[in-house]
DNA sequence: TCTTGACATGTTATCTTATAACATAGATAG
DNA sequence: CTATCTATGTTATAAGATAACATGTCAAGA
């Protein structure tokens, strides 16, 4: 998993979405992980949010696996760590990380994964490879305005939205699956 | 909630979408429901596929309510009725209605809820008022072929994907809240 | 008519996901 | 230093979903 490919970093965009099709390719994971763990910390901080080190620990296993985890997966590594071992320290956690835009929460997984581009004010659509289970966060400016206009049409205020896509990668395309 | 109240019918979107802002308004359900399940029940025969008793009852219920209903209320619903009271009831024949392009899984809620254009081979968008609870569909053609496009950027094929929002419906947004 | 096979339903048991409620500890402001 | 706020730990349980097997029903072919 964390293969040295080289590629470019943009300024907005460490890691993992370079490029368009890199998001999910393989790359230097330990160097993407790195920058957005750094990039969530000044975020956390600028917020006023206390990243403390279970909810910096969840969020490093998060950015460690590169895919969506469910809540009893990342407790069951905390518990392992030494952390609290009951259901409410790993949900809690993750719901902090949610809500200050660290990680995702991918519904139609049940699961979660963290964020790829902390501190952009964005809301990706979800791309979830069913084959190898990898999740990439697309920019879906265009789809959050196409959305936008089509509850418009029809009198109503969108306040939170979820998009979620369930397909192959550009990878398992590749592998014949 | 049955109130009577004469909107027109189109020919391919009969009771709650006649007019783009006529879903989330009150109108006389009794007569869209009865649209619905009729279109409902000739689809199914045009599908091979059978509209058992437990699964129109289930269908009738989603119709009836207007609103995303969880599995377990389907069920205690259908318990009192006579059917069986045991989970595997409610989600075979709730299973069988999604399959059919009868009703819609609402992820964000953990909820089904009938399908209001059966036939029309369609992925819509769901709005969900967080006041009210209600759910309409919205056509979502443009939104998926920004989706497409955002994936296809990637290289991501969508096979399948979800689409929901949380907000305020017409009606709620008037009340003040 | 029988019977065989496919499909539907009923039932038991269990699993996964999520949260309520309360107790304890740690940080921060006054 | 102490009151308060926030975070963590813990117990218990709620809510959502499915596996596996038993039973029933119906229709096509022998």
């Amino acid at each position: 998993m964390a293969q040295s490919r080289p590629h470019v970093h943009s300024d907005d965009c460490p890691g993992c979405h370079a490029a368009p099709e890199v998001a999910f390719a393989r790359h230097d994971h330990s160097h993407c992980s790195g920058d957005v763990l750094a990039r969530a910390e000044a975020l956390a901080n600028a917020q006023g949010a206390r990243l403390t080190p279970v909810r910096r620990r969840v969020l490093e296993i998060l950015l460690e696996e590169h895919r969506a985890l469910g809540a009893y997966d990342v407790l069951q590594r905390l518990a392992a760590e030494g952390f609290g071992n009951q259901p409410p320290v790993a949900y809690r956690a993750l719901d902090f990380l949610v809500e200050n835009g660290l990680a995702h929460r991918i519904r139609r997984l049940n699961a979660f994964a963290a964020c790829m581009h902390p501190g952009e004010a964005h809301a990706p659509a979800f791309l979830i490879c069913r084959h190898c289970n990898h999740v990439a966060e697309a920019p879906a400016a265009a789809v959050r305005a196409a959305l936008d206009g089509a509850a418009a049409e029809m009198g109503f205020l969108i306040e939170r939205s979820n998009i979620e896509a369930l397909g192959l990668c550009p990878a398992c395309r590749g592998a014949g699956e």
